[in-house]
DNA sequence: ATGGACAATGTTTTT
DNA sequence: CATTGTCCAT
């Protein structure tokens, strides 16, 4: 009683009954900003510090490795130390440690590689072109797609459903990419699941050692789970029956992921003794966001009815802006965020610019490049995805484990060094032949340069391969005794990498400095070691990325968003086509999913939320009209502060087709044709001020028959002028 | 084997 | 438009 106190103070009833709930299983209902990780982890240190409940017997699962070590931190914070030792981690994560230790049971060895994106894709792509198959019928990522759909239902290649002829296919290069896995003794994520849910499945025993040792397991995110995630549950649950989920049916939005929400509904059927608990009170938003949140969920069919309040004032309308076109969305986006930063009603660090796609983020960062201004982008063109760091891992790969051929591929001619398609080829027939990996016979090759039997390939070719396969062997008989760093620095000067990739360009140097990025995090696995150091590499998540700590604006895609809160929120891109995307107009249950990830969006924003849409956007290079987003119109007009923008560049009217009165309205009286005064300055254009030096506009608006024309300047930022009085010259 | 020039092709979201 | 793939000349 006395010592649940100190576990439940500052929560409200509904949060203290999540933290003390049970024994036996608990499910949490938790709306946006309700607090659900303070529940999770209050309820982690009252296990541990009420219940005297060891830490290892603990299992947490979050939804990303940030999330876990969040959560980490906040308990540590709770009860000091004495968290060591509890399993806390992504799914993915958490499999991965299970089968390694495991591998004994299972066909491969436990140094197995961990396959990212692309290289999954690639092997199905290789794989198609093996079978034969019209590459252009069958697309790579397709395939791959279907495959990694049945993983996440459990289907082995002979269980996979077949209906169409397209099935069959899908069917033959999953039985070939297990093969190829396998083979290069590598798992992709599915795999992970896949193979546990295997090994659960077919050895009882070890099923029932997790089982037994994991009296209490914690699922944040749990909407996102999908089937196979939730059979690993059901198993490692089995014994103990102490399971706690945390999740919302309307932050669903990983559908395409193969998570399904219905897990929720299916967790209170698969038990019956289930304590439900709905967190309804909001502590993040204003009610003006909450509102506009509550409008565009409740357009949700089907979902159980949940009412938020909170606990927080009104809060400024939510602005809704309208603008020509993307162009002008992002420097709409620039000046907003210096105004509110120029009158201090804000600091940078405080705004998240969020989109659909990642490639919205381009012209929101030239704009913020234009403008000289920080910030820091969340995934995209991520660390991990740049070519010279996936060369400098594949090198690593490849020493760990010689099988993997998808590396060993990447990089046989990365530097150039003499071996050619012709020369792989080769390497690659000669290897199926002797029935060894690609990788080993390189090894064989390069310990005993003059074997005989050499005749398949020619004397040039084979030169190149043997002094190939000689380096690797040195670096093979090195990476035991060196730590992850050393070996890399090892590799990296054999091969002069660096020469190969700074070619004394910005862009050269650019890459270097990647390289020397990857070292700085290789250096943090001295004591854990190659394995761990490659897992981490292949586990990291885009959002993991993301440090807290510069007070600069954020850039993230919606989905990235998710979990996060900023006071100030921009959502870009509100049109048919981009949100909702095309991609989803034939399917409901994908525009639910849209709905969702909107509703998503909105709840970040804890002060002020702006929400722009264009009448103009250029997604295949040519600009195209489109049409506001359908989820504004659900949008009660008294909801939204309607920020009409004031025109800077002509503005093609257009012909509103199923498109709502209110922006039509906006659209037809622009000022822009009433005006007798010309306007001489467009958004973007580079501006010298005799006293004020060089500048950039952001805005410009015909204003009682003067130009008013908000600027940013280099050295002083953002100044408005009067056109008429500030003799500014036009430099672009 | 390599590198350049051209054509085609395609764009969600991510552990 | 921007990336990726194919073809061709060195």
């Amino acid at each position: 009683m006395t010592s649940h106190m100190e576990f439940t103070a500052g929560l409200n009833p509904q949060q203290q009954q999540a933290v003390i709930a049970g024994p036996g299983p608990v499910l949490v209902l938790a709306g946006p900003g309700s607090g659900k990780t303070r529940v999770l982890t209050h309820r982690i240190a009252y296990l541990i510090s009420a219940l005297g409940v060891r830490p290892r017997h603990i299992l947490a699962v979050t939804f990303t490795n940030k999330a876990a070590r969040e959560m980490e931190s906040r308990v540590v914070h709770l009860i000091g130390q004495g968290t060591q030792g509890i399993t806390l981690g992504t799914f993915h994560a958490t499999c991965a440690r299970i089968l390694r230790r495991e591998a004994k049971n299972l066909p491969f060895e436990s140094n197995f590689v961990i396959f990212d994106a692309d290289d999954q894709v690639g092997l199905v792509k290789r794989i198609i072109r093996d079978l034969d198959l019209d590459e252009k019928r069958y697309r790579a990522p397709g395939i791959h797609a279907s495959i990694s759909n049945a993983k996440n239902d459990l289907l082995l290649p002979d269980e996979f459903p077949i209906n169409t002829f397209r099935d069959e296919i899908v069917q033959r290069v999953y039985l070939s990419y297990q093969k190829l896995l396998l083979a290069s003794n590598a798992l992709d994520f599915d795999d992970l699941l896949l193979w546990t849910a295997f090994l659960f499945e077919e050895f009882p025993k070890v099923r029932t050692k997790y089982a037994r040792f994991y009296e209490h397991i914690l699922v944040d995110e749990f909407q996102d789970t999908n089937f196979a995630q939730y059979v690993l549950l059901k198993h490692l649950v089995a014994f103990h029956h102490n399971i706690f989920v945390v999740g919302d049916t309307d932050q669903s939005i990983y559908r395409w992921r193969g998570a399904d929400y219905h897990n929720v509904l299916r967790f209170e059927k698969d038990f019956p003794d289930s304590q439900v608990i709905l967190l309804e009170q909001n502590y993040r938003s204003t009610q003006a966001i909450l509102d506009v949140a509550m409008t565009i969920i409740n357009r949700h069919p089907y979902r159980t009815p949940k009412l938020l309040f909170t606990s927080r004032e009104q809060g400024q309308k939510v602005v809704l802006h309208e603008v020509y076109d993307d162009r002008e969305e992002a420097v709409f986006v620039i000046t907003t965020i210096v105004d509110l930063v120029a009158r201090r009603s804000a600091k940078p660090g405080d705004f998240a610019v969020m989109y659909r796609t990642n490639a919205q983020s381009r012209l929101l960062e030239e704009a913020f490049l234009r403008a000289e201004l920080p910030y820091k982008l969340v995934g995209a063109q991520r660390f991990y995805g740049r070519r010279e760091v996936k060369d400098v891992i594949a090198y690593l790969r490849l020493v760990h484990n010689p099988d993997d051929e998808i590396s060993l591929i990447r990089i046989i001619n990365v530097p150039r060094r003499g071996i050619g398609d012709k020369s792989s080829i080769a390497l690659r027939t000669q290897a199926q032949t002797s029935a060894v990996s690609p990788g080993n016979l390189l090894l064989d090759l390069g310990r005993n340069p003059s074997a005989p039997n050499q005749e398949w390939i020619s004397r040039r070719a084979g030169a190149a391969l043997r002094n190939f396969g000689e380096l690797l062997v040195k670096w093979s008989d090195q990476k035991s005794k060196l730590t992850p760093l050393a070996l890399m620095d090892l590799i990296l000067e054999d091969m002069d990498y660096r020469s190969y990739i700074d070619d004394g360009t910005d862009e050269g140097s650019d890459r270097w400095e990647n390289v020397m990025e990857l070292r700085r995090l290789a250096a943090e696995f001295h004591k854990k070691g190659l394995t761990a150091f490659l897992e981490q590499v292949a586990l990291v998540s885009d959002q993991d990325t993301l440090t807290g700590t510069m007070n600069v604006p954020t850039l993230l895609t919606l989905h990235a968003a998710k979990g996060l809160e900023f006071p100030i929120v921009l959502i870009v891109g509100l049109n048919d086509g981009t949100l909702p995307h095309s991609r989803s107009f034939d399917d409901p249950e994908e525009m639910m999913e849209e709905r969702r990830l909107f509703y998503v969006g909105i709840t970040r924003a804890m002060d002020r939320l702006y929400l722009v849409c264009a009448q103009n956007r250029s997604l295949y290079g040519y600009p195209e009209p489109v049409d506001a987003s359908r989820f504004l119109d659900d949008i009660p007009h008294d909801l939204i502060e309607d920020a009409r923008f004031s025109r800077s560049s002509p503005r093609p009217r257009r012909t509103p087709l199923h498109h709502s009165t209110k922006w039509s309205a906006a659209v037809d009286n622009t000022p822009d044709t009433k005006s007798a005064y010309q306007q001489k300055f467009h958004p973007g254009m580079q501006v010298q001020h005799p006293t004020w030096g060089d500048g950039m506009v952001l805005n410009s608006r015909i204003d009682d028959g003067d130009e008013v024309v908000d600027i940013f300047f280099k050295e002083l930022g953002l100044k408005r002028v009067a056109a008429s009085l500030a003799h500014l010259e036009i430099l672009s």
